[in-house]
DNA sequence: CCTATTTTGTTGTAAATACAACGTCATCTT
DNA sequence: AAGATGACGTTGTATTTACAACAAAATAGG
């Protein structure tokens, strides 16, 4: 348990606030913990939800299967990570995307009004989660903006180096891990896997990156 | 003035207000109004901004040009539409996107801070609109993922059906106009323009669709 | 340790796209 | 009214992509 609390402390939801405020947001919140084995589903599209989410362990994928069975992926979603926000509006839309365990997860769900009705005795620290939250979401739709930027390049190999460059600026190093295979890759870029494979090759053979499984290396020559 | 504060009454900001409400909140909120003519630059991507902005008149494109010229346009903006909002982050992160009026617009925009941090005893409101905010980010949110679905598709076909079909979703009707001329639907959908041309030719062929300028209509013929 | 399954790279071909160039028509300006 | 400018459609070509098929390598499961 004391673990988690440490993953909330680091998330969006409770960043500013203390270990023992946490504890009592929780009870005021009535957060509820649930097991994802992999391949499980978290959430469905089409399903209704009004809860906000975090995840405590593992990785989650937010994607999308079209009626023909192709799929795009929107996002990974990595332990402190808050999800299912953007679902939750008053009116009740439903889900638009799948949210799908890649591994076994943990994930603590709360009750949207709970966040949204501020507890006037209990609770002083209520405010700052409300904010947390708008904070959370602002984030998560510049990282929308982002990736629009990523896929609206023309080729696959810009797409590529508008990502990987991205992912090397965040990671500070031009080495990092990246949380998809090859598959998901080209299906967070649109691009099909095959022919950005082969892009990635030649991308090694012009001695601009290396890589090897989901490790990649940017390297230090002019890219364009 | 009158008539502005009627698009307030009617943004997501202003939800659930009554006029006279809203007359209290902007002193409360100071908001402060300004004209832009056509082509002027409300934000300018890597600008720092704190602000909310609310659309009172006009039209705003948000898009980004890139280092080579490239055109991408990430939405169109009506009137009561909140805009900004996604860069208000505490830690000031630069604005992104280019936000240009298309014509002469009016925006009102209020100070972040304003916003989140409650008077506790003039305004009754205030919480209110801090959940709009949250809501109106939230739904922000929705616009973005619902343009990654259309833009996910690989043809210019598929990205043309998608949109148009949503366009007409949210008439409700096969007849409606779009706020974008050919080079800034091909700049929103990412794909070339002429090539777009030719394919709006194709199906209008085909008997799927009739459109003349930027008033499309979808035909009842089975797509697909 | 062996086998089944998944992941990744490679290649060929048909299809789709980007790009440039150009003509026509509409709109704006003076 | 005339010229300038912008919007739209059309066409040809080189480039890029999607798709299918397959082999090699890695991984998972018993």
């Amino acid at each position: 348990m004391r673990e988690f609390i440490e993953v909330l402390k680091n998330s969006a939801l409770f960043e500013g606030t203390e270990e023992h405020e946490i504890i009592s947001m929780l009870k005021c919140l009535q957060g509820k913990g649930k097991k994802y084995g992999k391949g499980e589903y978290v959430l469905r599209a089409g399903e209704m939800s009004v809860s906000v989410s975090i995840l405590l362990k593992g990785r989650l994928l937010i994607q999308n299967d079209d009626y023909w069975g192709n799929r795009s992926i929107v996002n990974s979603i990595g332990p402190g990570e808050v999800f299912g926000e953007a679902y939750a509006v008053p009116a009740g839309k439903p889900v638009l995307n799948d949210v799908v365990a890649q591994e076994q997860s943990l994930v603590m769900s709360f009750d949207l009004s709970k966040i949204l009705t501020t507890c006037p005795t209990a609770c002083p620290f209520h405010s700052r989660i409300i904010k947390n939250l708008f904070f959370a979401v602002s984030k998560k739709n510049q990282l929308l903006v982002e990736k629009l930027w990523h896929i609206s390049r023309r080729t696959t190999r810009e797409k590529l180096i508008s990502y990987l460059s991205q992912e090397a600026a965040r990671n500070g190093s031009g080495s990092f891990t990246i949380p998809f295979n090859r598959q998901q890759l080209a299906d967070f870029l649109f691009v099909d896997r095959s022919a950005m494979s082969a892009e990635l090759g030649k991308m090694r053979e012009q001695g601009l990156i290396e890589f090897e499984r989901n490790k990649f290396t940017l390297l230090n020559k002019r890219v364009r």
